[in-house]
RNA sequence: GCGAAGGUGGCGGAAUUGGUAGACGCACUGGAUUUAGGUUCCAGCGCCGCAAGGCGUAAGGGUUCGAGUCCCUUCUUUCGCACCA
């Protein structure tokens, strides 16, 4: 479809993560990320034209995901990173070593500020611009520059707190607009990676340039004025760079534009003179697919000497990896395999070399949720029950892939969706990025190099009174280690082993304790004593429906209208629950629809054993508690509604319905009102609940304490929330 | 630096969105049962105070009869992005 290509694209290269990945030599798709990947190189490879969807990805992330959370949101907005501007050059008659001249001539530039462009006092290049690399040929001091500006920190941390510096390459280009001669800079701060590895400096306008300007004591030249303002040289001001409220001032014939009217014009002016237009520039770049890992899903191209890259015909698919590879540390292991390697063209059946490169395992994920709609379907990616189920209702996930999988998901979407094979624009309707769980790990720093983390059976650690961690010592030989608490990881030795907990407890209390300890968007703390309360409440409710089972199955329907008023009390209470169950449920609260159903259990427990009334409430009762818990925890719902012979009568668990509100049994005779004088709660008052206000009022002020604290003032003024309180003010 | 979300007991967290702050659970304390440990059950548990009462949702101010919730200022934590021209 146009959106595969085999080429080279520059990335930037991590030869630190290389050797940390023994077993295989991976070139990372992703490793164009900037950051902690310093080194730069072409690699060749497949790339998904995932920028060609740039425009569209941008605008459905705005308009079409307002069930996505904020955050993601943003992040898939600053990773798209579309920046409106204009592309121009300075002419220039720098010549190589060839005698030919650098870039024809021409220094291109990216400014999304092409209003100050008559502020440009300097220029700056990348230290890997070509121009910085000419000058360096004839400048020692711009050779060494550029080598400790290449060499530096590696970390993001590093590269932000790196101080921007600079050398002046002796080099100058011509100002476009004015003729003026530029000096141009090589900045440590200028990369290569985004726009054309120049920019233009304007340091009465921008903070980067201004710090710069002032370091090196280059000029500084007001362009944009706002009314009532001083600009001043000594410090920077905010207002400098507002594009909102300035007009041009020292621009000629820019003079009193706006913003927007200023770009359009030198726009125009540097169109007609062939040295500019505007420009659009993405953060985002094309998706590197290619992987050289053996196990990943092969990509169906067979290289041959004369046709070059042909297709895997398709009653040959799919391509099957072998089962015999062994990495041995020395590259894809592909790449030696005689049976897999060597097949015969398609086009002419000669000699040719199969593709060794397989797939980012992105490429797979960015799909399976819509191959799970098409089962078994053996002619086609999707079929039309994937019509009828996406775009998925709700989709979950950690927070570890706000951008990538998401992204990728999004395109592969529109990609299929452009192929004529799903009718939809954007897979997710609504996402969900559950917490992470948090548990401690234990740690030293045995002198160079990372942690040593130890697992908490190896240590003495100490509590205080509240259980709190004081301090842990290695049990073999004495010596401290630091704690902290942190993502659960096999390499930090804090994991919990789901099939411990199951063994020891069984599944259900794991889902239990994990829904009831906090919010699912909230990261989760581990705690031990936290699964033995999980386990505690089942046995509980385990325990409760055996001693009930006999009554229960003895037990008629409710007769709401004979009920005592305790019994009344406890189907009020059960109601008023599965009531705030139902909110927290359509609110995904679940660690709250787990302590109403704790809420519940406490409620029934109190009623009355070897009564009948009271066995019809707690039959009606527990029906509700087993329906409401069965999405926690199933095995034991199931059992319970078995074993209690509600599955006789209603059927299944599974098919059986969500219990509904019976309105009828919240309405009470009497409730009970809060008292407050000035605010404050005194006391409380039982009122019939169908009190009008005035007989409300009339019954608080007669109460004794508020006899007692208005002191025989008077009211000034008496506030009456029917259900809730009586405020007095005196 | 920019952006986002937070700050409530010893701890995890509630508070149906301006109306009883601390639900539910953990931990802790006392009691009962038990040979003992564990389990289970009962009671207590924000802080100060013998009590009456006072004070309490990061700090300060404001709106309101009434503020954890709304507004302003400050402090602070976590997460994301980070020389993006």
């Amino acid at each position: 479809a146009g959106i595969c290509e085999r080429r080279t694209q520059v990335v930037n290269w991590d030869p630190v993560d290389m050797t940390v990945l023994a077993n295989e030599q991976v070139i990372d798709g992703h490793g164009w990320r900037s950051g902690a990947l310093v080194e730069k190189r072409e690699i060749p490879g497949y790339y998904l034209k995932i920028t060609a969807y740039a425009e569209e990805l941008l605008d459905h992330t705005l308009t079409q995901l307002p069930g996505w959370p904020e955050r993601v949101r943003l992040m898939q907005e600053n990773w798209i990173g579309k920046s409106e501007g204009v592309r121009f050059a300075f002419p220039h008659e720098v010549k190589g070593a060839d005698g030919k001249l650098i870039g024809d001539g021409r220094m291109y530039v990216f400014t999304t500020r092409p209003d100050t462009i008559m502020g440009v006092t300097f220029c700056a290049v990348a230290p890997e611009h070509p121009l910085a690399e000419h000058a360096a040929a004839a400048d020692p001091r711009v050779a060494a520059f550029i080598d400790k500006a290449k060499q530096g920190g590696t970390t993001e941390a590093e590269l932000a707190l790196k101080e921007k510096e600079g050398v002046p390459t002796g080099l100058f280009v011509t100002h476009p607009l004015t003729g003026d001669k530029v000096e141009v800079w090589v900045g440590n701060y200028v990369l290569m990676s985004y726009g054309d590895g120049a920019v233009m400096g304007v340091p009465a306008h921008d903070e980067r340039d201004f710090i710069f300007a002032k370091k090196y004591n280059l000029p500084i030249r007001q362009v944009v004025g706002v009314e009532g303002k001083t600009y001043s040289t000594d410090a920077w001001q905010e207002w400098y760079a507002d594009k909102q409220t300035g007009k041009c001032v020292n621009s000629g014939k820019y003079d009193g534009l706006s913003y927007k009217a200023a770009i359009d014009a030198v726009a125009a002016d540097l169109a007609a003179k062939g040295l500019g237009e505007k420009k659009t520039t993405w953060r985002l770049r094309d998706w590197g697919v290619s992987r050289q890992r053996y196990w990943g899903t092969p990509i169906p191209i067979i290289h041959c000497p004369d046709h070059g890259a042909v297709p895997v015909p398709e009653k040959d698919l799919p391509v099957v990896l072998p089962e015999d590879c062994i990495p041995d540390g020395s590259g894809n292991p592909l790449n030696k395999n005689a049976a897999f390697l060597n097949v015969a063209c398609p086009t002419c059946g000669k000699p040719a070399k199969r593709e060794t490169d397989t797939m980012d395992t992105f490429v797979d994920s960015s799909w399976y949720f819509m191959r799970y709609c098409s089962p078994g379907s053996d002619d086609a990616m999707v079929d039309a029950r994937n019509d009828y189920w996406m775009p998925m209702d709700q989709y979950i996930g950690g927070i570890e892939h706000a951008i990538l999988h998401l992204l990728y998901a999004r395109f592969w979407t529109k990609v299929m969706r452009d192929l004529g094979l799903v009718r939809f624009d954007e897979p997710f309707v609504n996402l969900l990025c559950q917490g992470m769980v948090l548990n401690q790990a234990y740690s030293r720093k045995p002198g160079e190099g990372g942690k040593e983390y130890f697992w908490e059976e190896e240590l003495d650690v100490v509590r205080d009174e509240h259980r709190r961690i004081v301090s842990a010592k290695l049990k073999r030989d004495g010596s401290p280690v630091e704690h902290e608490l942190t993502t659960m990881s096999k390499s930090k030795s804090n994991g919990v082993d789901p099939q411990d907990l199951i063994e020891k407890y069984g599944a259900d209390t794991a889902r239990l304790y994990v829904m009831f300890t906090s919010p699912p968007e909230q990261s989760l703390e581990w705690s031990d004593a936290g699964v033995d309360g999980s386990a505690r409440f089942l046995r509980r409710f385990w325990t409760f429906g055996h001693a009930w089972a006999e009554a229960i199955a003895g037990a008629g329907k409710v007769e709401a209208a004979a009920l005592a008023e305790p019994l009344k009390a406890l189907r009020r209470e059960v109601y008023t629950v599965l009531r705030q169950i139902d909110f927290d449920i359509k609110r995904i609260q679940y660690n709250t629809v787990v302590s109403g159903a704790m809420k519940m259990l406490n409620a029934l427990e109190q009623a009355p054993r070897g009564d009948a009334k009271a066995a019809a409430v707690v039959r009606e009762g527990l029906s509700i508690l087993i329906r409401v818990m069965n999405p926690v925890v199933p095995h034991v719902t199931h059992a319970l509604w078995e074993e209690l012979g509600y599955a006789a009568q209603y059927g299944d668990l599974l098919d059986a319905p969500w219990p509904l509100v019976d309105e009828a049994a919240l309405k009470s005779d009497v409730v009970e009102l809060m008292l407050q004088i000035n605010g404050k709660l005194r006391g409380s008052i039982s009122v019939p609940a169908t009190a009008p206000k005035e007989e409300i009022e009339k019954l608080a002020l007669a109460a004794p304490v508020v006899q007692k604290f208005m002191e025989g003032k008077p009211a000034k003024k008496v506030v009456v929330v029917p259900g809730r309180l009586v405020n007095i003010v005196v």
